[in-house]
DNA sequence: TACATCAAGATTGGATCCAATCAACAGATG
DNA sequence: CATCTGTTGATTGGATCCAATCTTGATGTA
């Protein structure tokens, strides 16, 4: 076992060990922590991943594993590399700027045909998610509050499989975000955006809501495109 | 083994004969296999994928044919039912309506970034592929004629994981398109609107590129919606 | 010393086997 | 006659085993 493989097992145990909500299948466990791992950083880009050692890790035989990388694949999570090994796909301006244009195509869409379904109870969430963001003190649990914030606003769209493309790509969102937080401080810039995305989606102005949107996703992709260029 | 699955082994044992390239992996063969009879409509909706008869109509074990499903669970061309088997997908008016609203709002956005980068070559390549979709009789293949003539006009967006998606939303939106084609007769109104996407990209006029893009696929729903209020 | 060749190790994809779970139906019972 | 229950059959998820393929390092030679 080579010391990449210890590092990436190590990376894991407390994961697994943490394993909170009980998997129907030991293949949907697999999955599901090894993308929380990866989207969170724990599993940092170029990391190999062995079929062998995973299975190990997880105390499972090495077929679920391979379905689990196999589902990761398609998210272009990780990259199989034939003979080698699967590894942890490279994080770069450019996959960021990949997803930033998904985004900024798919969101807006989502946004505009939610808004004139969204009723009193589905602000009153949003406004919710807001505030525990603002009370939020651990950077690892914004990603999963900024993803519900935003998909509380396009959640009255009836597309059912847009909104799950938009909901893979705020998880794809994710990877990034640490750098969002970490150059932005308290990233109290983009919680003034969510409010003023809420504020236009209750007063239903379709066009300044998606005009916010916009500059919202605009904003974030131009300061992950900065943390990218000054390294 | 029960009619409805020998319904479909029957369906597929054409396409598994008929299979041309060699794939490198069974689950890449059994996966593009059941994609394609899917997408063209071989199988219908509703239609009981047993992992078992599947197995034994493509001549190897259960395995590849589970990883096969799964991918194509993936992609929302199957529906898993515990301990009943997989079932492909029902196509619908609502459904079709979500694959025209995610297209409506990344292929407009692939096309401007790529507008700018397009050379003569790849217009040589689009005119190409218009005159073989005016030639081709087969609708079969018109689908996949289709699809590479709008990637070759989104292929410079230099975003690879944008790409992916337009693909995948254009691979799914061949289900419908037999019903366009079969409304429509020879389908010349949609080659006009192809010419004069060529024409705007030619020009380099953005702006009206995406207002005749936006259009064609305004049409393309509005057919597919008239199709299924007809019934 | 550089390069070609070959053997061993590692890794994956696939096949077969086993256990757990659920649906469906027959039969009993109120 | 409706309903509940128990049993059987079908189907899947997972484990283990096997074969094929590629990488890599050692070794011999020009």
């Amino acid at each position: 076992m080579n010391r990449d493989s210890e590092v990436a097992s190590l990376s894991l145990a407390g994961l697994i060990a943490a394993s909170g909500p009980r998997y129907r299948t030991a293949t949907e466990f697999v999955e599901a922590t090894l993308r929380t791992a990866i989207l969170s950083g724990s599993l940092g880009g170029g990391t190999p991943l062995r079929q062998e050692d995973l299975a190990e890790a997880f105390g499972v035989s090495r077929m679920p594993v391979r379905e689990a990388l196999r589902q990761l694949e398609a998210q272009a999570l990780i990259d199989f590399v034939p003979h080698k090994g699967a590894v942890v796909t490279e994080i770069s301006a450019s996959d960021a700027a990949d997803t930033y244009a998904i985004r900024l195509a798919l969101e807006p869409a989502a946004f505009a045909l939610s808004i004139p379904h969204l009723n009193g109870e589905d602000f009153t969430r949003a406004a919710d998610l807001i505030a525990e963001m603002d009370a939020e003190p651990d950077p690892s649990r914004m990603g999963e509050l900024n993803r519900r914030f935003h998909m509380s606003l396009y959640a009255r769209a009836g597309r059912p499989r847009l909104l799950a493309l938009v909901e893979g790509q705020l998880a794809a969102f994710d990877r990034y975000l640490r750098f969002h937080l970490a150059a932005k401080g308290r990233e109290h810039m983009s919680q003034d955006d969510h409010r003023a995305m809420l504020d236009a989606a209750r007063s239903g102005d379709t066009a300044r809501a998606g005009a916010v949107l916009k500059s919202h996703i605009g904003t974030a992709a131009a300061t992950i495109d900065r943390f990218f260029a000054e390294r």
